[in-house]
DNA sequence: TTGTAAGCGTTATCAT
DNA sequence: ATGATAACGCTTACAA
């Protein structure tokens, strides 16, 4: 705030009223004289007064900003996310905060004190503990999880993962490709999880037996270049890799690229988000869509509606997925099947 | 602020000693004997008290928040730059407030609103007049601008771009390729402009003529696509495209294989930024690398400087960018030229 | 070393 | 319709 910022006491002299009235007017709220609005209104206008937002939290008790959390800030995942996110908190006139965890063992702090600054918070996947989020919602401060399971009272918006993960290893058998292997660290968030565990169920019901275990990979191009490489190396690989997000889908291609197996000709391999690349990379990457941005902007909605609205019961919201076909499964570029 | 959060108040009673006790110890730094600290502390962890930030903000004329403004959110770009922010801000234990104008109108205001809840901002491109830019930094409000000329007295961060951008048309012209036009929009971006006028001025240097003009294109994928299908409607490729950044690159190379035009082998293509998937394109990108991460982080660090340090004086740093040659742009994998 | 009390710039309740 | 004034929850002289 720039230092000499004139307050309300400088406005209510130059327009000759007290503060109670620069106030009301400022608010548009309160009855006030259609000359005595506009006397004022000059003032504020020369005086480039604008509230102090601190001195009106305080009073107030309202920040008029909210929050977002996020595991980390690399990717187009995260920067879809915020971008419906922020829209959002702009169109209903709010500031917004945003916090990235890193992993760091301080999150749970650094979320609180967060909190303290605004009037809501949404929070991604595994950033904060369930201990946190169950406090800060059940002393009533609005909270929605975003790709995470739900807490206590707190909304949720994911998009749907386990039914889609059963789709596509469906369309990898329609290909013949009966051994699969999941990429991916089920261990590492919610929507890992869930992606693994619809691969293991669609796995079960289509043949009867389980699924050898996930080729465990962060959410990254090289991890997903390395675990691959690294698995080259003790084995000959599977008919098709099953990848839980672009990222690691790419480092896998390359991985393979790199030992001469073709792709999608003698592994195939999809990915998961339809992040902007998957569509030029090649072989262009069949994989699911999620709608990133959407994803912001609901958690955003959801938050709006606890604050102004004082909605209290959770709302759990599921936004629909879809596998987008391309060349990476094997299927020819002009739609149909090749194996 | 969850509502019935301990005030200072209960905490000084639960502690048996003053208000004023308290705030010395919460912040560290009054002189308080031993065991009256340790009393305090314990009560503060009892009752789980945090500050509230508006009122420690409104008594200390301070709020212990950095906010930054981009013209948008959405690509590679935006998204490394506030990760490096994020992290440096962070790491000075501030909030970090971000705001996109998305060109909209009432973008000033925003920007004049958000100064009001932070200690100094850094302010990207495009994004808010220089009136306002002036007006706070004039005010003694704390300035760093990104990738936008220096306004005022206000601290500025760029990467290098009118070099670069000639050694990049050297490069091409070292290629034989001689008949080149660049593709982008020195209108909409300070960095768009200085690579435009690197490319003028070093075909003048070289060619003793002038080029023609740019080809207008914003920065995005789909413009760049666009772009180049609508010329090649009209008039032969030229030899080679100087693109202002990398999804302009991407784009225009789809649209010149869409028309079966060979890239490198008809036209060159360069980009600029390097963004991740610049690498695994194909054919690989030859591009600019900037260092975007590191284009946010320093911006936190001069702005971090001039609020602790009270530094008053202007900084402008100039990061240095490189060519990073693949294959693009004619060169072989193995790093020869051919052409 | 500790406490008292005067702000900080608003909102909101009561009077008038 | 307008004005006094008491909060709001801190920090920070100044006293003790």
């Amino acid at each position: 705030m720039p230092k000499n910022a004139a307050t309300i006491y400088e406005v209510a002299r130059h327009a000759g009223v007290s503060i109670a009235t620069v106030s009301r007017v400022n608010r548009g709220d309160g009855a006030v004289a259609a000359p005595t609005r506009e006397r004022v209104v000059r003032s504020i206008r020369l005086l480039d007064y604008r509230p102090h937002p601190s001195a009106r939290s305080l009073a107030a008790r309202r920040h008029d900003a909210r929050g977002i959390v996020f595991p980390d800030l690399s990717g187009p995942y995260y920067s879809a996310v915020i971008h419906g996110f922020e829209d959002q908190a702009v169109e209903a006139r709010q500031s917004v905060l945003i916090l990235a965890t890193h992993g760091r063992a301080a999150a749970d702090d650094l979320v609180l004190e967060l909190a303290t600054r605004c009037d809501g918070l949404v929070i991604m996947g595994r950033t904060v503990s369930d201990a946190v989020v169950g406090r800060l919602s059940r002393q009533g401060f609005p909270v929605v999880l975003l790709a995470r399971p739900q807490v206590n009272g707190a909304d949720t918006v994911r998009s749907e993962n386990r039914a889609t993960a059963a789709v596509v290893v469906g369309h990898l058998f329609g290909h013949g490709r009966m051994d699969l292997v999941f990429v991916g660290d089920p261990k590492s968030s919610p929507d890992a999880a869930e992606r693994w565990v619809g691969f293991e169920d669609a796995w079960r019901d289509l043949r009867g037996t389980s699924p050898p275990p996930p080729l465990v990979s962060s959410f990254t191009e090289t991890d997903g270049y390395n675990s691959i490489s690294l698995m080259l190396e003790r084995q000959a690989p599977p008919e098709a890799l099953v990848c839980a997000n672009d990222e690691i889908a790419i480092g896998a291609i390359r991985a393979l690229r790199d030992n001469d197996i073709d792709v999608p000709g003698r592994v195939a391999v999809t990915g998961w988000d339809d992040i902007p690349v998957a569509s030029i990379v090649s072989p262009a990457l069949t994989t699911v869509r999620q709608p990133m941005r959407e994803l912001g902007a609901m958690a955003a909605a959801l938050l709006e509606e606890r604050i102004t609205e004082a909605r209290t019961r959770p709302r759990h919201v599921l936004l629909p997925t879809s596998l987008v076909i391309r060349t990476s499964c094997g299927c020819t570029p002009s739609g149909g099947e090749s194996s």
